[in-house]
RNA sequence: CGGGAUGUAGCGCAGUUUGGUAGCGCGCCUGCUUUGGGAGCAGGAUGUCGCAGGUUCAAAUCCUGUCAUCCCGACCA
């Protein structure tokens, strides 16, 4: 079941501390900004090298590697074949597709010798494209899934919290090609299936959540985040169980309003009034409303600009767009909602979006500082005879409803529109997610009010669809002869930010506590005193114990006291630490307890091995 | 790229205000004692005080520049 079981019943040889190459820290280093991180160096299991990039030690890379064990044996369990690319890239598959450009500073990138220009990948969808396009070339070699644990590189702005967000870190990415979307969907599913075993085996929590696809490309995806304080993920819990990225989430529809009884919509001074506050307290002084009700931030239409930055299409009929544009936007939003650069940039990729500037105004003067309103943009304008000849692009937020009636500006300094009627006194290009999701929100499947938990991205799914298959060229020919692009998906676990998420996530105030099937051993054997007596039965066990193939650490070191030697069990956490010294020389027993302390028993030493192989047994 | 902070021994830190022999704790080495919860005593080794200029009889300390690291924000898987 486990990467540790397929081992029983071979020879292990134990790990012994007085040749381990380990040096426990006996103080937090100053600069770890998570506990995973903060252990990890305390106990030995990795050291940093420059920020984001660390050296794997003797004890993490045996944890390391366990995890790749478990992720390899799920992976061939559904028929993956393992490859390795290299991680020394021309750019030349890169241009193909875009993403020499598109990865923009995150790629770490090189020159040879002869000026010719490399990068370290940052993935490698690529190169596993070209490879199948390389070596097949028939439906009948499909369905084939492919996959390898490989070291990637992303020149990461600001590299935090230890192993979560590194420049260099290791990743498992497979890759299905199948030669239809049926295919592609089985595939889908096996993976995602796979996935699942994968962090179950591991002890690791989950949510699988419903994710955009981002720079991958492609139209399903999900991601698997896993739940904690440190995550820099939010995702979004609906009563019905489902779950979404913040980045993924979209507001379900509203219904249209009657605007049956609205009056007409009207001009009124409203000087001063260039924020929501200022526009609220200004109505309810100058124009209380009819029905009692006080002026609210609901009632008002934020109209803000934004400036889309355009990367340029070749290809684009209109000339100036077929390099890099910059075009002004505005969107409208509740006046109570903030916007969201971030989520509303996902709806403009690959263009970026940023906060228009004095220069963007200045290109369109028919927008009035603090007073701009739908009538001198979007559809209002592209009219005959509009005196404005190029309007600005208006979308509106998911959240306003058709028939709502709004005050807003009124396109001249000092004078806003009341009752302003979203389908009747203007329309808008599009409909657009604009706003930040809040706590409370309605879930996209009407099952009721969401709940928001950060989380770690520890895994993605994706159907890629023929995007890659396209750019490159990957055809087979079908039943009929004729040439079909293969349909792929894509998949990645983050083999070296999960160990950082199980040491987030098993630990105390004393330090690591390891799921069994990853610990970098089954028990921690400790010889204490200074009687030869206590280091002969240590070995005796420890002999037993390799014979029974259980990985062993043993804490062999002569003149180390007993506190510190139980002070460094804890913090390597191996699962179950046993005691040779007092007991074993007063009365012959060894004393076995779990890494917590708990379940300490005392036995015979000749039945020690027994039960140590039995608890361990029962741990898995 | 904006805001803030910090660079002194393997690790954690003091010393900088007010210039004057580079320190403390842990770790490391030697000896003796100690051995069930980070032992005691004695002795010892380890530093381009981030780097480069400058001021000064004298710079870890003051000045200028520069690099790096950390935190928050922006950005990003």
């Amino acid at each position: 079941m486990s990467a540790r079981a397929n081992n029983l019943g071979t020879m292990t040889k134990a790990l012994r501390m007085s040749t381990l190459f380990l040096r426990t820290l006996r103080e937090d280093p100053a600069d770890a900004d998570v506990d995973s991180a903060r252990l990890l160096q305390r106990a030995g299991y990795i050291r940093k090298a420059a920020p984001g990039i660390w050296t794997w030690l003797p004890l993490g890379l045996n944890v390391l590697n366990k995890i790749e064990a478990v992720v390899r044996e799920e992976m061939n369990g559904i028929g993956g074949q393992e490859v390795h690319f290299p991680a020394l890239l021309p750019k030349e598959p890169y241009e193909a597709t875009h993403r020499w450009e598109e990865y923009g500073e995150n790629i770490f990138r090189l020159k040879d010798r002869h000026e010719a220009d490399y990068l370290l990948a940052p993935t490698h969808e690529e190169m596993f494209t070209l490879l199948v396009k390389d070596m097949y070339s028939s439906y009948k070699d499909l369905p084939v899934t492919l996959y390898q644990i490989q070291t990637k590189y992303r020149d990461e702005f600001r590299p935090r919290a230890g192993l979560v967000r590194g420049r260099e870190f290791i990743m498992e990415d497979g890759y299905s090609f199948t030669i239809d979307e049926d295919g592609l969907k089985k595939a889908y599913v096996e993976e995602r299936d796979a996935y699942e075993r994968i962090f179950k085996r591991l002890d690791l929590g989950y949510i699988m959540v419903h994710a955009v696809s981002g720079p991958m490309g492609g139209f399903e995806s999900q991601e698997f985040l896993s739940p904690m304080a440190i995550g820099e993920d939010t995702f979004a819990k609906a009563p019905s169980g489902k779950a979404w990225n913040v980045e993924a989430l979209t507001t379900p529809e509203v219904p249209a309003v009657d605007c049956s009884k609205i009056p007409a919509m009207s001009l009124r001074d409203l000087p001063n009034a260039k924020t929501i506050d200022e526009m609220v307290s200004q109505c309810n002084a100058l124009y209380p409303r009819e029905d009692g009700r006080k002026w609210a931030q609901t009632d008002m239409l934020k109209n803000v600009v934004i400036a889309v930055k355009h990367p340029g299409e070749p290809d684009d009929e209109i000339e100036e767009h077929r390099k890099p544009w910059r075009e002004v936007v505005v969107v409208a939003l509740p006046g109570d909602r903030q916007i969201d650069m971030k989520r509303l940039e996902a709806q403009f990729a690959p263009a970026e979006i940023e906060e228009a500037n004095e220069a963007d105004l200045k290109a369109h003067p028919e927008l009035v500082k603090g007073y701009i309103g739908p009538k001198v943009l979007g559809p209002q304008v592209r009219v005959e005879g509009s005196a404005i000849k190029d309007p600005v692009r208006y979308l509106v937020d998911a959240h306003i409803a058709e028939g709502s009636a709004w005050v807003t500006g009124g396109d001249k300094d000092g004078v806003d529109a009341f009752d302003m009627v979203y389908g009747r006194d203007f329309k808008a290009d599009g409909t657009v997610e604009a706003t930040e999701v809040r706590d409370g929100d309605m879930s996209p499947d009407g099952s009721g009010p969401l709940s928001f938990e950060r989380g770690v991205e520890i895994g993605q799914v994706f159907q890629l669809g023929l995007k890659y298959s396209e750019a490159l060229g990957l055809k087979v020919l079908n039943q009929n002869g004729k040439a079909v692009p293969v349909w792929m998906g894509s998949y990645g676990i983050g083999v070296s930010r999960v160990m950082a998420c199980i040491a987030e996530t098993h630990y105390d105030e004393k330090g690591l506590a390891w799921p069994v099937n990853i610990a970098p051993a089954a028990v921690h054997v400790v010889a204490t005193g200074k009687k030869d007596e206590a280091f002969d039965g240590a070995e005796k066990l420890v002999a037993e114990l390799e014979a029974k193939g259980l990985e062993v650490i043993y804490d062999d070191r002569k003149k180390v006291s007993p506190g510190v030697k139980f002070k460094d069990a804890e913090l390597l956490g191996v699962p179950l630490v046993v005691v040779v010294g007092r007991d074993y020389l007063n009365d012959g027993t060894i004393e076995v307890r779990d890494r917590n302390g708990e379940n300490a028993v005392k036995v015979p030493a000749d039945k020690a091995a027994e039960t140590l192989a039995q608890r361990y047994a029962a741990m898995l």
